[in-house]
DNA sequence: ACAAAACTATAAGATAAACTTATTTAATTT
DNA sequence: AAATTAAATAAGTTTATCTTATAGTTTTGT
């Protein structure tokens, strides 16, 4: 049994097809035929059931993957220890982000990150929350920024700013009026919103009702969207609720629409969390300094009143 | 890298000493060199620092070692699996057992184990209960018996049975009239012990002390000197205890100095230890298995009082 | 149902990796 | 300083791994 076997069947186990498996790991189909079949022959079981189509997991086979799967996060962790020990940070880096959180934040800290670890290669892919956990769990990407907490047992959460709310209200609006606003005043079937899969806890309110209306109607807003959010609101749609740091782009005539909440304001907590096998740690642990340095700069609020993403 | 240099690595690093590493691994000393200092390329770091001799292991090698273990541990239980999925229960299998218990124990289960599992390649060996953790940590030996608790968290226990201590008194001593005896009876200094490290808890009574006097005098009794201890108390050095197991071999004579604890009765927890790493735990249950069903038979008792194996 | 397409397995030869014996070099003892 | 002990290197052999080419399967589409 080699290290590189297990890559092999870790890989068929994914694409459920030799010869896809093939083309990804950058070897021929007949060295990833044979190399399984030389380990099966070895364990003497049948990892894989090929009478099917596509291929499926022998039971013996799925306990194997998993265990494998351990294996090769665990060796991959020897470079990072030597790497830890001479202090390198450098290195392919895959980080995914939420949708609502890639356009502010991203251009915040990109700059002075890769100034400071030049070495480290970063591989930037925006992503939903859900997918970010597979991701995560498969070793696709290394870490990931998401609106916590999750309550994912297998996924660590670094709190990285806590991001308040700010609603944004037409001049036609009852609330325009108010100079702050108070969780109570908001109605949720007037509400818009955009983040797929936040809501207020129910102590405050739960706004996942409107959120699902507008996803599963025609729109199904996506990055950069808070614009067309912003656009309905103008023509009367209702109010909506932007996070803080979104607010700081808009334009001054929208800025006077902005209402703050009254404190504690509620808001979001953002992390950067990452696999619980603690791969690249380092990196991590640096691109957690430079991104909570950045924006404690940005955000200055004292009196938060945290949000959960999901209803419970 | 491959498991093979890791493994490598980790026989260099226990004999500090690539010549007599390679015998143990039936490999020759320039293939360990060289497989070692390919690792070592790949990861850009020394692992030994041979200047000094015996070799010594650089701050990152301990790290990586430990590492390794890790890997090699992961690895091995692959095997693990596939025999769990064929209910196939056999191999080596290395079991560690103390010496007060060994004479008594072994012979009661290892008949019917081996008939049981003949496909299981047992090796005992007799190890103080200290060799024992560090024989596991290693991975020198699958699982042990020894008195418990241990109170070491990388190491499980999994209760055999508990074990009465029963008093031998000589005809001389003051307590040979009585027909039970309870532990405020005990004088700890006219108390002949030998087990190792083996104490009564505070609240009981402390014999420690009198334990280490023999211990550090001119005996160091060993397995099978229970005989020794019987004839130094039918000779008069004071009164004894024996684990109740052992109080079976004994002539007739020597069973009318028995005297039974009153209920509930002073005891020893003995249990089948293994690594939190859990390799080869079919084996392990079914050992588990066999063993306490052979003492559920030989000891009834009900009412029993657990004493700790360590002074605290 | 039959041909085409899509996959996987096998064969054979090329490449590369790992291992052994023999020898050299370095460090430690005496 | 010589003898001893242990690790590194060199050279050649064996073994393992990979690729190209090809033969079998199973699935898909008409």
């Amino acid at each position: 049994m080699t290290i590189t076997q297990l890559h092999y069947v870790l890989a068929v186990a994914e694409y459920k097809n030799f010869t896809k498996a093939a083309e990804k790991i950058f070897v021929t189909q007949p060295t990833l035929s044979m190399q399984v079949q030389k380990l099966e022959e070895e364990l003497g079981v049948k990892i894989f059931d090929r009478s099917k189509k596509p291929i499926l997991l022998t039971q013996v086979g799925e306990n194997i993957v998993q265990q494998a799967k351990n294996i090769v996060n665990e060796s991959n962790r020897i470079q990072d220890i030597v790497d830890q020990q001479k202090g390198f940070i450098g290195g392919e880096f895959k980080l995914g982000i939420i949708p609502t959180i890639m356009p502010t934040l991203l251009p915040m800290f990109l700059r002075n990150f890769i100034n400071k670890y030049p070495k480290v290669n970063l591989k930037i892919e925006e992503m939903t929350t859900q997918a970010m956990i597979n991701a995560l769990r498969d070793g696709h990407i290394d870490a990931a920024i998401a609106a916590t907490p999750l309550d994912e047992d297998d996924i660590f959460e670094k709190p990285l700013y806590y991001e308040p709310f700010v609603g944004f209200i037409p001049q036609s609006h009852k609330l325009f009026k108010k100079k702050k606003i108070m969780p109570d005043d908001l109605d949720p079937d007037e509400l818009l919103l955009l983040e797929d899969g936040h809501c207020f806890k129910d102590n405050v309110l739960n706004i996942c009702k409107s959120n699902k209306l507008l996803q599963n109607d025609h729109f199904n807003l996506e990055s950069g969207s808070f614009e067309t959010l912003i656009k309905l609101s103008n023509e009367g749609m209702g109010m909506t609720l932007l996070p803080y740091l979104h607010t700081m782009d808009l334009s001054e005539k929208n800025q006077e629409n902005l209402r703050m909440f009254e404190e504690p304001s509620p808001a979001r907590e953002v992390s950067l969390i990452h696999h619980k096998s603690e791969l690249k740690m380092q990196i991590i642990e640096k691109l957690h300094e430079v991104i909570s340095g950045v924006v404690r700069g940005a955000i200055a609020f004292q009196n938060i009143k945290i949000i959960s993403p999901k209803p419970n």
